[in-house]
DNA sequence: GGCACTTTGTCCATAGACTGGACGAAGTCG
DNA sequence: CGACTTCGTCCAGTCTATGGACAAAGTGCC
């Protein structure tokens, strides 16, 4: 059994340190004393904290607060843009990258087209991308997170398994980091968005979340206990290919009746293509709800239906409150959404799925980007997102 | 959002003196400068932290050991009955509970009979419990560990429902440690199982495990990360209440189809009755497995192909690899073990299921106990299992 | 046996980091 | 305008790890 490390005043400090700039960074803009009263340090020790921050740059000082009584408080505030860190996402068609300031504001963005380059092509796409990205920057780079579809060991940066790309077991973190000379984190995609809804939840953070991303596969990202959940194979979360239906349809993974072949995307446009006659994707589908067609309300609660029965299980099998759905089959709408939840609601223990929280993520730009920049920042404010 | 704790000296220094220790239980007799050498630690701070726990009497010098070519060291050890803590089990027809020492040896054990007292008489016999266990007891008392039915909070130590004693958001923690003053735990049954599934692993331990406690009711106890697993709501790991056949009977819990009226060991009990056309209990139909009845392999297929699903889930949500089996309906033997694993296997992404090492406890003393009794002893360890 | 060398455990001065009280600065309120 | 409050800083004190020095107690070689 490895032992842990001993304990020194170095630690200490920095355990404090971060404990500042995350009050700061959830909270802000406030001052030094309701810092102090907050964490319960003493003002000195805030003060003296919040000194070596301001020379850090980390942290600015932006004029003086209301008043409750007293001398008026110097409001503190993280300079959102004092740091940057990359974030890339290594789709099926595209690499798409960008620099990310400490909210998760993306500041430049790169795209370049995959043309089906595999293995060592690939990888040179992504230094390629890299060097775009970071040509010219300004601020201290923090460090690189990727993005990528498929098993990923988060802790040693190895994709163990990416068909598309026909990388297997390579060390993507540790190549990158050589290269680049900063940390870099590798995360799969569902990871990386619950990443992101963790880390940029603001001061509306839980410490246990489920992101689950409906594509064209199905995933979930866990975050339990701060920190992402990757389980002994790194693959927890994989749950598109748990089998529903023995019975089902033939699934990529070769099996039948995979989560996937009833919830995912493809067996939504392939349901709505079988009740029109003709190909229909998920927009289409969309449309057919908004205008009451009844098929699509019934095809919108079947895929739901499914992903809550799956969603019932998880509930019960980690009692989580917090349920962050995204993807491009969210689009889907109120009829999904509600199927979602009536089904999850009553297939899980009353008592624990009467305060389950399920809710479709606010669109952003790029989630799988941000998440996985989520996981550099993450560091800077002492959350150690993987263990 | 709960902002964690600040840093303080006291704290490194309890790290440290808990790191020792630590290293002294797993390692021991060793000396000062080996400790030092292991720890990373100076040989100033190492003696100076034994110097502390030879006060307390937890450690003991125990002569010199072999010269490496310089003074001969002097050998510590940690003393196993230095300390002492009670692991309370509160079943359903007996409450009993056991003197433990630190290495997890049993050094005394009190039984009574529950005999329908619940309420206020159910927690006086608690009491009466541990007045017997306690009287006249040498060492200090560490703690006290109290394994339970129910849906538990370790965090509060509140009881939040156990529906046989009639005790609702009961805070047992708190009353017991108030009469008895000293530090309590409480955690449900098959949480207990899994810690003690983990803790007195040897150097098996893994650090992610599930043990699942199969009895009348169906319950799991996650340990993710070295640490026992609760979910927002203390509820995790209870898969016995997950809906896998709508259409199913009805469950004590309200709902119909829950897992427990399928693979529970009231619903194989009563499948064999209605096979047998007479009362059946788990012994008779071990019997009639043995003696190679259909009816009752076919009942062991059945509760163990809906356990294997269910497994299936966990499984693909969490990938953890070790999963442990343990409860009365365990007794069904070898038929009902493929079936569960059978289940689990084909019914998972086949790169996870593949790793997956499915296999019933080895039956001992009481495992509630020792799993109750080992939430204190970690926690002297400064292994803190719950979270 | 004597001497050089190694290892152990302790002592002591020092440094890093938090604590708590005191104090001036800068507000509010009557 | 004076009493009171709040903020931020300063300073002395305390806790605890660190690193070097040193005596004690071994081993090994001549």
């Amino acid at each position: 059994m490895a032992l842990p490390t001993k304990a020194t005043h170095q630690q200490t400090r920095v355990h404090n340190e971060r404990l500042v700039v995350r009050t700061l960074y959830d909270l802000g803009p406030i001052s030094r004393a309701e810092v102090a009263r907050l964490t319960g340090l003493t003002r000195t020790t805030v003060s003296d904290v919040v000194a070596t921050l301001l020379g850090d740059g980390v942290v600015r000082e932006i004029g003086r607060g209301p008043s409750s009584g007293g001398k008026a408080p110097i409001l503190l505030q993280v300079d959102d843009d004092a740091r940057l860190v990359v974030g890339l996402d290594l789709g099926e068609e595209h690499f798409a990258g960008s620099l990310v300031n400490l909210r998760g504001e993306i500041r430049r963005s790169v795209e370049l087209a995959v043309d089906g380059r595999d293995g060592d092509a690939a990888l040179a796409l992504v230094f390629e991308l890299l060097d775009q990205l970071l040509d010219g920057s300004a601020a201290p780079l923090l460090g690189i997170g990727i993005g990528t579809p498929g098993l990923v060991d988060s802790r040693t940066g190895t994709i163990r398994r990416a068909v598309n790309l026909d990388w297997r077991d390579l060390p993507l973190g540790e190549i990158v980091a050589e290269r680049y000379d900063v940390p870099v984190n590798v995360a799969n995609d569902s990871q990386a968005a619950a990443l992101a809804e963790y880390t940029y939840a603001g001061g509306d953070r839980v410490p246990n979340l489920i992101a689950i991303r409906v594509g064209r596969g199905v995933g979930a990202g866990l975050i339990l206990r701060g920190a992402l959940f990757q389980g002994d194979g790194s693959g927890a979360g994989e749950i598109g290919h748990v089998v529903v239906d023995a019975d089902g349809a033939l699934c990529r993974c070769g099996r039948t009746g995979c989560l996937e072949t009833i919830a995912g995307m493809r067996a939504v446009e392939a349901q709505a293509a079988a009740a029109t006659g003709q190909p229909t994707d998920l927009a289409a589908i969309r449309a057919a709800i908004d205008g009451g067609e009844p098929w699509a309300v019934a095809i919108a609660d079947d895929a739901g239906s499914a992903l809550g029965r799956a969603i019932a299980g998880l509930i019960g099998a980690l009692d989580i409150q917090r349920i962050v759905l995204l993807g491009p089959v969210t689009d889907l709408g109120a009829p999904w959404l509600a199927a979602v939840r009536r089904e999850a609601g009553s297939r899980a223990l009353a008592l624990l799925a009467d305060d389950v929280d399920i809710a479709v993520a606010r669109p952003t730009t790029n989630v799988v980007i941000r998440g996985a920049s989520a996981l550099l920042v993450a560091r800077e404010l002492g959350l150690s997102l993987v263990r």
